[in-house]
DNA sequence: GATTCCCAGTAACAAAAGGCACAAATTAAA
DNA sequence: TTTAATTTGTGCCTTTTGTTACTGGGAATC
């Protein structure tokens, strides 16, 4: 947050501090203790970001770590040659535990978080991540439950690519996708999805072809509508 | 611990308690409080492992969590069809995190975990780990390095399978099993090395015959002698 | 020593996936 | 409107990986 601001939007001090209170009340409400819940909304930022932007980026330091409120963050892997291959995506609630390890462990990220939707966060600032963990045991609680979700996000992963077929893959994401934009309709273009599973456009329009034919969606320019999976 | 007893030998109250503090000392004395090792001495239960066994498997309750004091164990993935692949070793001083929060969350495991070696390890029930984890800061930030470690060697898991071929990914697994098992020589037969990597023999036997064109390594019944990788 | 079993080598073939080239359709820009 | 750029559809070919079937070598067992 202290070098390029990467957020549209900053609420500025105490005007929106009640929609804060209220944001995180209605996500962690059940979870975090209410001190918990006030000191968070004292030090942390909330942050609205369009779809589309990278909030983290592989090589980038952490020094805040982001709750998510509201909207989908989709957390992708790269390789030397600047292939990409989406992991997961981040729901409501929850928070990226790959950014958390590095910035606890002080090494650069391991990942791209690009925001899948429009996005409502607060930023958490690393120090008081680890005041909290011995302080609250809802905060303890929750770090390790996204511990545990993210690493069974990422073996259904390593499940998809090791042991699936591309067609297979194809359906899973188109499935997903729909899931988090709460929108049948996928607004990409072939060669986006392509990048996501890490293969060429050629075989994504030729895999789609042969669902439209089954009648499971329909192909349109930029855009496919799913009818069912 | 409870049910089937998979461990050949362990060790009985006091006879080895000198023992298990001075392994203890010598793998965890720069990050644990002495404290810690003590409480540790007196719950932990020291065991003895011979290679091969298989001591967690998918959908085991566990109610204790290893910390492995020497040698190695191989963490591996099965989908519905049986189909096995190896995601990564364990190795001294190193810990299970997805069998932790298999354990924390009262959920089956998601995984098999098998001795590729010897091994020596000590086996800490679940609550002291909650307690420790207030207690203790040495043990909060050993849990917390766990989970920063088993992340990432599961992304470089993603990579390979992701991002190389049979023939990369094979030489990475030859190369990491030797130093797992500080052996130039692998003990295997083709079979064995294609489960690990959720493939064929046949393809396995054709890649490393060109390995040994190559001059790489040397191909006998049962073994496999590398040269240089 | 003969038999049986396990392991490895190999050829031939099949399937999955990727690449190239180009055409057609549609949209955006000039 | 004309032109340019983007997106999609497809045929053809290559590479990679997987499958089947059969071979012989060697070790273990009888």
């Amino acid at each position: 947050m202290t070098l390029k601001n990467p957020f549209a939007k900053e609420y500025l001090y105490g005007s929106i501090l009640y929609k804060m209170k209220e944001e995180l009340l209605k996500t962690f409400g059940a979870q975090f203790e209410t001190p918990l819940i006030e000191e968070i909304s004292t030090v942390g930022k909330l942050a609205e970001v369009p779809a589309g932007e990278t909030i983290m980026d592989i090589g980038n330091y952490v020094r805040a770590i982001p709750l998510l409120l509201s909207g989908a963050i989709k957390v992708l892997r790269e390789d030397d040659e600047g292939d990409e291959l989406l992991l997961y995506y981040l729901e409501q609630g929850e928070t990226c535990s790959v950014t958390m390890t590095c910035c606890m462990g002080q090494t650069k990220s391991e990942i791209r978080a690009i925001t899948e939707t429009e996005v409502l966060l607060v930023m958490v600032p690393v120090q008081k991540m680890e005041e909290w963990m011995a302080k609250y045991k809802g905060w303890r609680n929750y770090i390790f439950e996204s511990y545990h979700n993210r690493l069974n996000e990422l073996l259904l992963t390593v499940d998809n690519i090791a042991f699936k077929n591309m067609d297979q893959r194809l359906v899973e994401y188109l499935k997903k996708k729909s899931e988090v934009t709460k929108d049948n309709c996928i607004r990409n273009t072939h060669q986006q999805i392509a990048y996501d599973l890490h293969t060429s456009r050629v075989v994504v329009s030729r895999l789609l072809k042969r669902l439209e034919k089954l009648k499971k969606l329909e192909l349109h320019r930029n855009h496919i509508q799913i009818l069912e999976l």
